[in-house]
RNA sequence: GGGUCGCUAGCUCAGCGGUAGAGCACUCGGCUUUUAACCGAUUGGUCCUGGGUUCGAAUCCCAGGCGACCCA
């Protein structure tokens, strides 16, 4: 063969070159009949399994059983007529035993080269096939001994070094694919959040919840407090929004007859990027008609913990060094004592927001000027001075009425209405209430905010007419909550920003010049 | 939005006014028990971008880009 690779003084060393000499191995590979890049090959085993299955065998000891797999090079360690290659697949990695004897028996090339092709044309990066035997070897590393070996996909880029790996923030983001390539707990993060995901599909639809689609696209985006994203639909000459949330559209399926709905999908918020923010993110609602809140946090609690338990083994987790204990039944408390608790003002006895000012002056809050009424006052002091120390789980319930737009008045104390959020680690991770289910106060709680609207508040909504016509024709009483999947996620793997759990979070562009 | 820090070889980083460096990776040679393989020899650069200061700038100054952290 005419390899580069066998030209003396040839080097390779910046990425073009490098590149050029892996395009020389395509063409060489060719030459040989190999399709550098190829279209199957028959696995039949698995790494981990094959870690699992033989963990007990000895050094030394070998297994004749025939085993096929395939996979990426993670690293080679080549010597004169043997060669050890780290083989990594989906399931974890195994080591290759290339020994030059029994590959050249086994694959009868002419003139016996099949062991100096594989030494010349493979690179780390590149993808293999390869069937043999188990081998433990000397060592004691268990091994598939080869026999015979393909390559499946020639690649033409170098990886990052092996031991320090990649860890500049904005290239693991940009290039995810090789983050998950040499970051193996990169992988393993987003199998769990497939399986939180799923997990949560499964509980609810076990407990006759339904899964029903609502629009992305709408002409009005309700359900919460947030700036929209904007976009224009050309055939029907409007501006449409991308959904805030999809509690307004699960409710009229409540309203036509469906008594337990869910929907597990993307929300797009017009925010600020940060370690716990992303514009689009994954939120699961799910609303049951006859029932209340007290009944959704007996099932969060249930819903969380069956989670942690499933995927993690355990209720007892640790969150960035901070140990937080799932094991249900959470602290419950209202939002008034748990400030009286922690700040010493009995919010129940203002009667004016003059008053209520004045006795929070001292706390040194920002953005008290623009609180309107005591509700909001109340809220205000709960996310600048208590959140935070939220760290296990713990449902704050009974939120003032001014915040909560679409909750059901409490049954009994007047002011705050029935709804719970739960916060761990400071943060919070879901909200739910009883649901407003009369028509002329949902009506009027509308107009509140369409006056705010009005007067320019970009996260107040307009009055959603068919919304309120769907509750006119009865909605059953219902509890809905929405839970926070990246949140929830990156709780139960302990990731420390919302990137980490987003396969491909939003980055600015690169700028091309 | 404000502040602080960072951006140098494919990767991880040093250099901080006087010829652009190391480890790993790559290329070549050697090696049948390695596992961050080892030994030897090479090679590899838009020092983020654009201005400015200077005899001379990766280094100092200004503006911009991207990112991290903190604050609002």
């Amino acid at each position: 063969m005419s390899s580069d690779s066998n030209r003396p003084g040839q080097s390779a060393s910046s990425l073009d070159e490098i590149r050029a000499a892996r395009l020389q191995k395509v063409e060489d590979l060719k030459q040989l009949g190999q399709n550098p890049f190829a279209y199957r090959w028959d696995v039949t085993h698995h790494t981990a399994d094959l870690q699992a299955k033989y963990a007990d065998i000895e050094a030394g000891a070998e297994v004749d059983a025939l085993v096929s797999l395939a996979g990426r090079i993670l690293a080679r360690r080549v010597f004169g007529k043997l060669a050890f290659f780290t083989l990594q697949d989906e399931s974890g990695i195994i080591q290759l035993y290339l020994e030059k004897a029994t590959i050249d028996a086994y694959m009868r090339e002419p003139n016996l080269q099949a062991f100096e092709h594989l030494k010349q044309l493979t690179d780390v990066g590149d993808i293999l096939g390869v069937c043999g035997t188990i081998k433990r070897t000397e060592k004691g590393e268990l091994s598939v001994k080869v026999q015979e070996y393909a390559m499946l996909t020639k690649s033409l880029l170098p990886l990052p070094d092996k031991w320090h790996g990649l860890t500049d923030v904005a290239k693991r983001y940009r290039q995810r694919y090789v983050d998950l390539i040499v970051n193996p707990t990169v992988r393993d993060t987003f199998r769990k959040r497939a399986l939180i995901t799923s997990g949560i599909r499964r509980y609810l639809e076990d407990r006759g919840f339904l899964e029903i689609e609502t629009p992305v696209l709408q002409s009005e985006a309700g359900g919460a407090e947030a700036r929209p994203f904007v976009t224009y639909h050309n055939t029907l000459e409007m501006d449409l929004y991308l959904r805030i949330a999809t509690e307004l559209h699960l409710k009229r399926l409540v309203v036509g007859g469906f008594e337990r709905v869910f929907e597990i999908g993307r929300i797009f918020r017009n925010e600020g990027v940060s370690t716990r923010h992303n514009p689009e993110f994954t939120s699961v609602e799910f609303y049951q008609a006859y029932a209340d809140y007290h009944d959704l946090m007996n099932l969060t609690e249930d819903l969380i913990a069956t989670l942690a338990k499933d995927i993690l083994g355990t209720l007892k987790i640790t969150y960035q060094g901070v140990d937080i204990d799932l094991t249900p039944p959470w602290k419950r408390v209202t939002m008034h004592d748990l400030v009286q608790e922690h700040i010493g003002l009995d919010f129940r006895q203002f009667t004016t927001l003059e008053e209520a000012q004045a006795a929070v002056k001292d706390l040194k809050l920002h953005g008290v000027e623009d609180c309107d009424s005591i509700g909001k006052l109340l809220n205000e002091v709960f996310e600048q001075k208590i959140e935070e120390t939220l760290i296990q789980p713990t449902f704050l319930i009974d939120h003032p009425i001014e915040i909560s737009p679409l909750s059901k008045p409490h049954r009994s104390r007047p002011g705050v209405v029935e709804r719970f959020e739960l916060f761990v680690v400071g943060r919070e991770t879901a909200n739910g209430f009883s649901e407003l289910t009369d028509p002329i106060d949902q009506r009027q709680r509308f107009e509140l905010q369409a006056a705010r609207k009005a007067a320019g508040d970009l996260e107040a909504t307009g009055v959603d007419e068919d919304f309120l016509t769907a509750l006119e024709h009865g909605m059953p009483p219902t509890c809905g909550e929405g839970i926070g999947i990246d949140r929830l996620v990156m709780l139960l793997t302990d990731s420390p920003s919302i990137r980490d759990v987003i396969a491909f979070p939003l980055l600015k562009p690169e700028r091309e010049e």
